[in-house]
Parts: structure tokens; C-alpha cells; sequence
DNA sequence: CTGAAAGCGCTTACAG
DNA sequence: CTGAAAGCGCTTACAG
């Protein structure tokens, strides 16, 4: 790692100008062939590294596309703090149920995945930032700084900064209400979603009476997805008033803790349609202890389409959002906005599928 | 998004030098606070975001640090093909067991959150790749301009690439064996981990005869962890001899293929060990299709601690790598040598927890 | 406390 | 096909 070598280095080891062996990088087919393996042989024994940095300054272009999302779960978790043990190794009893699942934010990870790989397809890096410690603020003006574009989870960063940060590079919104017309933005079918899987329960189970488990009071997307459950009641002629509603904050607790309360009441619906996969588990976990048969007794349901729902046991009948398409679609937002920045705003829906399974579909 | 204002222009709006405005943003105690509130409000007036590319350049740092990790898994699966409906919502019965769970890969996951928890936190961005599409040497030249020090998955790369990336910016090694004296390396305790538990098993539950499950040939983990399994049978005057070698490639399907081959040969050994959790998952599967009690009839472990582990029945005994302080361990061996080159080079084990759970622990 | 000026390492018209 | 030169937008001694 002694001092890093430049162009400078390159091209006075192989003979040429600078401007050549930029080319040879950039554009190869523009360099007769000779000059062309004579500048890669010194770059080779130079161990030359271009520097992005002074590349991005030149070009104009960063070649970088930006992630942002707020933490929404107890990162804390994760310091694996019991780690600070001294000793190589430990060996202890671990009992069951130890609170939440140490992979709280499996949508994200799949955003982020979707994001990545259409990023890297296209020829451009990613550059991730997970709000956590600094305020949303100060992360996504650092993180515009770095590159050419730039998507944000809907709602996890305040108007100012957000518009302050678009006057420089694109920004695409994932997920959430649109804002204004002044963003691209991507997001799923939640309406239709949970209209969708609320008919089935109505027309195929013969559901009538719910309880609909509900999410944060600041969600759009709890709100399309209830907006959706009470459309399909009005199609169908029930009266959305008759059918209680308990918010859950979308987490699993909150889930167990509207059980709890569901029982507690004395009177069960014969089905539970909650916000979240989260909270349908959290219902689960209190139903299967209290001996309450899903779907016999309840019928539960989730949205998300969450890993840990397709191992639950009953396995979680949900509403599967294409996360690792709304990373991909982001991305490609903003591409299609930097190659054409004066199209008009974009707007994506994404489909999404309405996963049966027994959690619904089971024995009566 | 009009033109991007720089530093010129926040300098002329305040009525400053360019100077000035970098100090203001860099090293606010130096300016008079008079001067500095006049900045700060050009900067907000003009949505000025500092070019990170300028910066970089001219104070020969970037601020970021990478993360290069291979894909070892079908990242194909991720991409939602079913998902190119045109309709808004579909309705699907899903049936159960269609294969491999859809998040293959936990341990990066968490190998990431640590990294980029540990950058954040000291102040560095986090730019992540994950090989796929590109070859790792191009992926990994790519990210090495764009950042101060990198960490990389050994054995992702190869050597000479290594080698190249590695005389520009600090590297370190996650995980794998170390490779001569060139570079950080960080790890965990394999071989202990294995040792501890296979004891346990010896000692603890009385067992004499194994089957143990390996992992890749090439895989260096996979080596240490049996040569923790051998030496705990040595130091316990068994003989290793007597106690067969599969190899499952760590992978779950890898795992049943193994169980399949295993109940086919008729004698079941009282414990099959697994070099890691996948595999033991895939075990588990066919002794509970084939009804084979677990523990009862065979003990399964695995090694890893991934959450799919903590959710299988009967839940898995294994030894649990502190992934997320791998990654932030990385990060802090990164910044470490960028604070001081000429120490040292880095060696760092993290300890390991053996988890006992059902699937050892269980009633005979 | 503030400014003038050099320089970071590239890319990209523009000539030839 | 190749080179000379300007310029990208900052930071950082160096003066004052």
C-alpha cells in the first residue's frame, strides 16, 4: 500500500498521454490495439486503482445510486451484546421463546436485494443507508452528495430535507402515499391486495363477522390496506361497523397483545385479518397457547408474505408484495429519470398475490 | 432539479470566500458565528449539497467504506418472476414445502447490518456489493476506487486481484483462513465451537457413534469445524475412524439428500452433526417426513444460528456465530489500520455460543 | 477569523 | 488514433 499509483503513473510507465490511457478505460475500441495492451500491461504492474472520486468529478456522474431507509425495529438486538464474553466459547441451554425473531426487517432486505441487483446490472454501485444514530436528515444530504439518484422509503424523511436533497439528484419514493407530483414513486396494490383477500374470506369461507387488526395510525399503507378490507364488506353488503378494529403498531407484540385482548372479550370473529404478517404472528402465538384452532375455530391472516409466515405452523394465508421488485423498480425509475429528466412524474404500482394458506384454508 | 449549486455560488450568495463556506461545513468552531449563520442560510436557500466527488479528491479520503460478498446462493430465486402478472392481484393457493426457503442467505445479512452499523456510527458510508453478473475481481476493483478500505468474504476473491486491490486500500478478510501474514483477517472460533459441542454431546448426552455432515470440500470453515468434531472424539478416546463423513455443501437440499443416503444404508447413528444449520434443517425435514424422532432416535445439530433454526421443530441445536460482530469488527480492523498503516497486521477470533435446544436436548 | 491559490486525479471536447 | 489543456468542485496549508 505504498503511495497509490494515477493516470500520471500509468501513462508515463507505458509511454502515452494521459487522455490514452483514460481511454483505454473508458472507451478501449477507440485505442489501436498495441498502445491499448501496452497501457492494461501498466496498469497491471502498477496496480493501478482509478479513484471514483476524481472520475465523479470529472465525468460529472458518480456512477452511484443511493438507498435510504429508517430503522423501524429494535436494531439494538443485533449488537449481539452477549457477545462481550471473554472466553472462545460458550455453551448454554436456549429456551424457546425468547421474545420477536432476530430478522425484524425481512422487508427491507429484500427491497434492498432488488435494489442491488438492478443497480450492479445496470453498471452502477449502490450505496445503502440505514437511518440509525444521525438524523434522516443529515444521512440522506450525505448520502445525495455521493451519488446520482437516490430512492427513500416514503415517510421516513421529512419534507425539507427531502425536497432540499431533490434539487440536486432524482429521488424516487418506495412504498407510501404519493407526495404531490414532484416525485417518482413506486409502490404495491395494497388496496386491491386486501380487497381482494377479504372477498375470498366472504365468498369462499363464508365469513361475516371480523376483527380487523390494524397497524400504526400514521401508516398510508394500514390505510390503503383497510380501505381495501372495508370496500370489499360494502361490495358484499356488510356493514364494516359491525367489525371491530384493534391496532396492533405492527409488530408481532402488538399482535399477541390484541389477542390477548380478543380473548379477554369473550367474543371471537370468526376471522382475524390483520394489517401485517408481524401481527397475524403475534395472533398466532397466543392462539396455538391458549389452544384456540386456526383456522377451525379463527381464521388468521397477514400481508406481507413474510419467510417467517411460510413457517408457522399453520402457515400464514397473507397478501405477498413483490419486495424485491419495488427495489428493482426504483432503480429503474431512477435510471429512466436520469437518462430523460424532463418525462413526467412516474408512478408504479405493483401487483401483488394473495397467498392461501392454513391458516384460512383449513379444516373446519 | 435545476443546475446544482457549489460552493462558488453559496460563497457569492454569503458574500464569502469558497474557504470560508468549506469551513463553515467542516469545522464550524473556526468561523465567527455571525459568518457562519450567513452560510448556513445560503446553504439552505440554495439546496447546496456538497459534492462528496470534489471532496473526496481534494481531501484524499472518501468517507466510505466496502463490503464485497459472493452469492452462494440462487439469488435467481429473488427476483420475482411470477410477479410479472399484469393484473393487480392474483390469488393463489400455496402449497407447502416448495423448496428452499426464500432467504438464503442470513449470514450476510447480518455480517452486513454489523458492518454497516459500526461505519455509520464512526462516521464512514457503507457501499456493499454482492458478487453476481460481474466477475468479484471487476466488482472488487470497481468498489476499491470508490472507498478508503474494504472487507471482503474470503475466498470470494481471488488472489491476484486480492493482491492488486489490496497495495491501494486496506482490505480485510472476513471469515475463511487467513492468507499469509498480508492482510486483517477477522473469524470465529470454528474449531472450538465444534469441539465444545461435540463434547457436550459425548459427555452429556452419552453419545458414542456419529454421522457427520460436511460441508464443500474447498470450504475452510467447513474444515475447521471437523477438525474441532475429530479432536473432541480424540480427546474422548473415540475413534474417528468409526464415525462417517457426508458431504452435504452446506446446503439444505444438501442435507435431505444426505438423510436420504443415510436411511437407505439402514444403520442410523445416535447423532448426526452438521457443519452448518442448513443442513441440519434439511436433515430434520426427511426424519420428520420419514418419522424418525429427533432426538429420540438421532440427535441433529448444525452450526451457525441462523433464525430458521429457532423456528424449526424441534428446534436446532447449534453453535451460533456472532455474524453481526464479524461485520462490526471488520469495519473497526478497517479503521484501525487507516488510522495507523504500519501496525501489525490483524488477527481477530470472535467466541462462539454452543445453543443447546430440542433437537439434542429432547426426551430420549 | 478570513482569503488567494494550488492541487487532488480524472474526463472530454478540440486539434491534429 | 493520440495529445495538450481546460475544468470538474472541493480542501488545505499559507499568509495576513
Amino acid at each position: 500500500m505504498a503511495k497509490a499509483s494515477t493516470v500520471y503513473d500509468v501513462a508515463a510507465h507505458a509511454g502515452v498521454s494521459i487522455a490514452t490511457v483514460s481511454r483505454v478505460l473508458r472507451r478501449p475500441a477507440d485505442v489501436r490495439a498495441s498502445t491499448r495492451e501496452r497501457v492494461l500491461d501498466s496498469v497491471q504492474q502498477l496496480s493501478y486503482v482509478p479513484s471514483a472520486a476524481a472520475r465523479g468529478l470529472a465525468a460529472r456522474r458518480t456512477g452511484v445510486l443511493g438507498l435510504y431507509f429508517p430503522t423501524l425495529d429494535a436494531m439494538e438486538e443485533l449488537e449481539d451484546a452477549h457477545f462481550t464474553q471473554s472466553t472462545t466459547v460458550g455453551v448454554v441451554v436456549d429456551m424457546p421463546d425468547k421474545g420477536e425473531a432476530r430478522t425484524p426487517n425481512l422487508y427491507f432486505d429484500e427491497v434492498l436485494r432488488g435494489s442491488e441487483l438492478e443497480a450492479w446490472r445496470q453498471g452502477f454501485a449502490l450505496m445503502v443507508g440505514v437511518g440509525r444514530g444521525k438524523n434522516p436528515a443529515d444521512m440522506v444530504n450525505d448520502i445525495a452528495g455521493r451519488v446520482d439518484g437516490m430512492a427513500v422509503l416514503a415517510q421516513s424523511v421529512p419534507t425539507v430535507p427531502l425536497e432540499h436533497v431533490s434539487r440536486r439528484i432524482p429521488v424516487v419514493l418506495i412504498a407510501g402515499p404519493r407526495r404531490g407530483d414532484d416525485y417518482d414513486h413506486v409502490s404495491v396494490c395494497n388496496t386491491e391486495g386486501m380487497r381482494a383477500l377479504a372477498l375470498h374470506l366472504i365468498e369462499r369461507r363464508g365469513v361475516t363477522d371480523f376483527l380487523y387488526l390494524a397497524g400504526p395510525p400514521d401508516s398510508p399503507d394500514d390505510a390503503e390496506r383497510h380501505a381495501g378490507f372495508v370496500q370489499a364488506l360494502i361490495e358484499r353488503g356488510l356493514d364494516p361497523a359491525h367489525s371491530p378494529v384493534l391496532r396492533g403498531g405492527f409488530s408481532r407484540l402488538g399482535g399477541r397483545e390484541a389477542a390477548e385482548q380478543l380473548l379477554v372479550s369473550g367474543t371471537l370473529p370468526r376471522a382475524v385479518v390483520c394489517a401485517n404478517d408481524q401481527m397475524a404472528l403475534g395472533v398466532l402465538d397466543v392462539f396455538t397457547v391458549r389452544g384456540i384452532a386456526v383456522p377451525g375455530t379463527v381464521i388468521v391472516t397477514g400481508f406481507d408474505g413474510i419467510e417467517a409466515g411460510r413457517q408457522s405452523s399453520p402457515r400464514l394465508t397473507t397478501v405477498r408484495q413483490p419486495m424485491v421488485d419495488l427495489g428493482r423498480a426504483a432503480i429503474r425509475a431512477m435510471l429512466s429519470r436520469l437518462a430523460n429528466p424532463e418525462q413526467p412524474p412516474i408512478s408504479l404500482r405493483l401487483p401483488v398475490k394473495v397467498l392461501l394458506r392454513e391458516s384460512s384454508e383449513g379444516p373446519e
